[in-house]
DNA sequence: ACGGTTGTTTGACCTGCGTCAACCCTTCAC
DNA sequence: GTGAAGGGTTGACGCAGGTCAAACAACCGT
């Protein structure tokens, strides 16, 4: 029962070279099925509240790759979980200039950037073809005041936000391109680890430029940190496919610099 | 009134050379009255629910310069509404190496990163003799599960910390040095204004290496930078005495890189 | 299968910021 | 008043990472 409300989604993949054919699927979905539930908001919510959390989360959107989920500038009114694909947000200056502030995979919620000023401040933009959960934020609100699981893991999953941005300052503001690169392919090789994939090998789904956008870099020093990597045995690269080789050698690049201190 | 659940305030200055003596004023504080509403919490409540605000936030305390708020590791039990002063926070990494995160002053709230692992993510300093207010966090959940207007502001004031994470991020990713410190001296200026004092002339509260750590930059670099500002008649410094004499000039500054893309 | 587009790699060179060091100023304890 | 300590400024120099360029590899639409 896809309820009618949920078909004022607003058009997000407006500035981008959208089909004819919007790529808009209202599709009943439950988060009490949903084998993302960990990773996502419903945690440890009785029968009865996650019941009320399936109306809430009642549609469901596929978006194509290169297509944007949310734009900068356009008015908030969801939280989006990504049920499935990938994706990249970023914010861009005046000039023209890009910064990639993050990553986002299925599990994960986007657009908490938009509750501050009622409008969105940075642009979302699927990386693979994927599905995401739509949230009405005012809804979400709502149901938190009477829910007070549900309104206490949100909070912790924006206070995450907050450590996860903590973390990427440290790391911009003070370690080299070997640790950048390090940790960078840790975080994923965790974060896929934690969904059940390989911790050794996956698919990059961004490309040198944003990863070096992303890490503060430009994208032939991203390039070149693969191939001394690949050099000293501690990964495979070719082209998007990465292999680990040698993980505790990605973890000693991460601090070696107290040995000259 | 002070309730005597304030006493259970864990002694945060501990890791410091602190005095036998310690600053710890149990006061009535009333949000009611305090001329910093607007930037903290309670904005646009009820007399009554302003009321209930007060009751939760029944206690400050005086942290002196150069004690810690609270470290990283300390359990997370307070959100900390700064009632006067000026702080710092800043995250370590195991090798020593230390980056500053955020400068916070009169009217903002610390203390956000630590919901989501119960426990905080890094330390809060004074960089000067400062008040807080201490607000439970459960009890800010309880009551905001209970003021819509309150639950609602405190998801902005959240949101709003990951923006300006994101704020800095750009900076720390794609800004050179004078990009870098005329988006600080320009921030500082604006934070200013809004609590009425001069948007020209201001002191430093912090050290040329603690700028420097939280612009990504060393100390020398910092310092070079703002007698370049000097010279170019843009601001006058005097150890931590600034007085902008161009903020134009300033805001150029910021925009110059799209003349050469 | 083919040509164009987009992404990646690698090399040669350059420069902005870091490093190291000397010196100065301010503050504070005694 | 004096000495020590902490913070700030300035100069000389080096290098990590940026820039520019060329060639190559993968992908996509037709």
């Amino acid at each position: 029962m896809p309820s009618d409300r949920a078909l004022k989604t607003p058009n997000a993949t407006n500035n981008t070279p959208a089909p004819k054919e919007l790529s808009l699927a209202v599709i009943k979905t439950a988060c009490s099925n949903c084998n993302l539930r960990e990773l996502c908001l419903p945690l440890g919510l009785t029968d009865d509240e996650m019941e009320r959390l399936d109306e809430l989360i009642s549609v469901r959107r596929r978006v194509r790759r290169g297509d944007s989920l949310y734009r900068a500038g356009q008015p908030f009114e969801y939280i989006y979980a990504i049920r499935s694909g990938f994706f990249k947000t970023d914010v861009l200056l005046e000039d023209g200039r890009d910064q990639v502030t993050g990553f986002q995979m299925a599990g994960e919620l986007l657009g908490m950037d938009g509750i501050c000023a009622e409008c969105h401040t940075c642009n979302a933009v699927a990386l693979e073809d994927s599905e995401v959960c739509h949230i009405p934020f005012s809804r979400l609100e709502k149901l938190s005041r009477e829910i007070q699981t549900l309104q206490h893991h949100f909070h912790q999953v924006m206070s995450r936000e907050i450590v996860r941005d903590h973390g990427l300052m440290t790391l911009l503001g003070m370690m080299c391109v070997e640790e950048r690169i390090a940790a960078f392919l840790l975080n994923l090789s965790q974060r896929f680890t934690a969904r059940g994939f390989s911790p050794a090998e996956f698919n990059l789904r961004m490309t040198r430029e944003e990863i070096g956008s992303y890490l503060g870099l430009k994208l032939e020093t991203v390039s070149r940190a693969f191939s001394r990597f690949q050099e000293e045995k501690l990964i495979n690269v070719q082209q998007k496919h990465i292999h680990i080789l040698d993980i505790n050698g990605l973890k000693q690049i991460m601090s070696r610099h107290s040995q000259r201190a």
